[in-house]
DNA sequence: TGTACATTTGCGCAATCATTCAAGTAAAAA
DNA sequence: TTTTTACTTGAATGATTGCGCAAATGTACA
């Protein structure tokens, strides 16, 4: 009979209503999530961590990371469609970079937390 | 003959160089992407949004973010070994909380970064 | 036009991971 | 002590994902 509702005992009913709401007014969990799925794979990290140098070409990338250029292509492309690198085109080359500053900041917080012990 | 150098053709050589040379020093690249998983997944986001309200039992977690108590355990197991989250026995409930304020930054940053557009 | 080079893309595989089920632990109530 | 409740843990499974191969695209140069 009953679709919606799950079997488990809720002890705190109101905190549960609290935090039920919250949740369902954040804006989007999943987009959140996604973002963060960008940065929580390490070849992707370590690109992004090398772009923060400078900007770089597909084959420099490639050498960089240690990967082939196909899978590195299709981290790039990954990571473009999460709008965190753009491309420019020059000739045979494609130049990638870092395309906003909050990389940079979402990882010296992690840095910190890491370093704390 | 070669074990090391990949097959890539290397066009900046000073910009490999210098990236290969961060990302050696950089301490822990897989641990920064371990941390970043933690929040990559809408289930393990969702226990953390809730906590940012209150500390919450496991009980009642479960019923916030719709999944199995078992399944729910593993996640803060999981959030547990990597100190993000701490937990309080009192009798037969366990209560679960966030351990520092580093998260409260991260998911603050990416909203930023998600409202941008 | 043809060749060479840089990058992208579709496909497939192997590995990882989130979830559930069932069994186990531990504390309070009966 | 037996039962119930709250939670943990290990094994199994279905889904996701990172990666390489091979073919395709696009650009420059001969």
């Amino acid at each position: 009979m009953s679709t919606e509702v799950c079997e488990v005992n809720i002890i705190h009913q109101e905190a549960v209503d609290r935090a039920k709401e919250k949740l369902s007014k954040e804006v989007a969990v999943e987009e959140m999530a996604g973002f963060f799925k960008a940065v929580a794979d390490p070849t992707r990290l370590k690109i992004i961590l090398a772009l923060q140098l400078s900007e770089l070409c597909v084959c420099d990338l490639a050498a960089i990371v240690g990967i082939s250029i196909s899978g590195l292509s299709h981290q790039l492309r990954y990571l473009r469609n999460l709008n965190i690198v753009k491309n420019r085109k020059t000739g045979k080359l494609v130049y990638y970079s870092l395309t906003d500053s909050h990389i940079n900041q979402l990882l010296s917080i992690v840095n910190e937390h890491i370093n704390e012990k």
